[in-house]
DNA sequence: GCACACCTTCGAGCCGACTCGAAGTCAAGC
DNA sequence: GCTTGACTTCGAGTCGGCTCGAAGGTGTGC
């Protein structure tokens, strides 16, 4: 599987743009931004090719992540591994915590389609129940006047 | 458990600020942009109660499913249970696909985290077979020229 | 009755991530 | 050699979601 295709193919921008989904002008953008960085032919034209593919499906998933550019950056472009590393570990607990929000609200757009509740506010009882403590207003009294 | 407390205390903007860990400026952003909704005392000063933790923890997980203002105020206050309903069905494959990712993400993170690739770029090759099909570019050979 | 903390509105500014338009370059085909 | 179409850069605009500052109102304590 993944056999090297014969004579290393490469793809205009647009060309790029259309297999991947991604307007060329966002291409190009990310190329400013050094994000996703295309090669150049002598006349200055974009050029991508396999290797972008891996690093555009990098740069999504760390979108996904909710990273800002910066830190997509960060974590593909930093050379020492260990910083590289550290960040990851850093921001291990924080993708946990959004699968868990996003399985309680996965729950919630269940219940919601099936259910058809009178008000929306009326599934706060239970939902209150399920979500993660630091995803729910605190609850402690506030020191009154 | 949630025993009602007496008196059924309300916050100024300030102290619900400090309880929810929303800044005050942002929650009279949303109240005015009619996303979370004060109540007023005849002054004109906000007060925030119970119903608007409630709430509030919507605001917040719809957030995190990435929905816009527009789209959580469609789906907190649409009066129309059925059209609700339409919105969660359509809205919920997004919201596995996405944890889907993030699963993928965190197998990712957990993996850098150890192992520490020279190159963040070498962890291409089995990411690629793990990743929903939707979320990767489409590897078809785009018609040359 | 005055200070002071806290509240109000309103308009402007900021930030990230695009998105668009104008003006110019380049290569292939007729 | 001229058109055509895809490319280039650069600057400005847009959009969502805040965030700030100024100017003024409110209410409690001394």
């Amino acid at each position: 599987m993944h056999t090297v295709p014969p004579q290393h193919p490469q793809w205009t921008v647009a060309q790029f743009a259309e297999q991947s989904g991604i307007p060329a002008t966002t291409l190009r953008y990310w190329d400013d931004e050094g994000l996703l960085v295309a090669d150049r032919l002598v006349n200055g034209h974009r050029r991508y090719t396999y290797g972008h593919t891996a690093r555009l499906q990098m740069i999504q998933m760390c979108q996904a992540l909710g990273c800002t550019a910066d830190e997509i950056r960060l974590i593909l472009d930093t050379p020492d591994p260990a910083a590289r590393a550290r960040y990851a570990a850093e921001k291990l607990p924080e993708v946990l915590e959004k699968i868990e929000i996003l399985r309680v609200a996965a729950t919630v757009l269940r219940h919601v389609a099936e259910c058809a509740h009178p008000d929306a506010a009326s599934c706060g009882a239970w939902m209150r129940e399920q979500l993660p403590d630091d995803a729910r207003p605190a609850h402690r009294p506030p020191r009154r006047s």
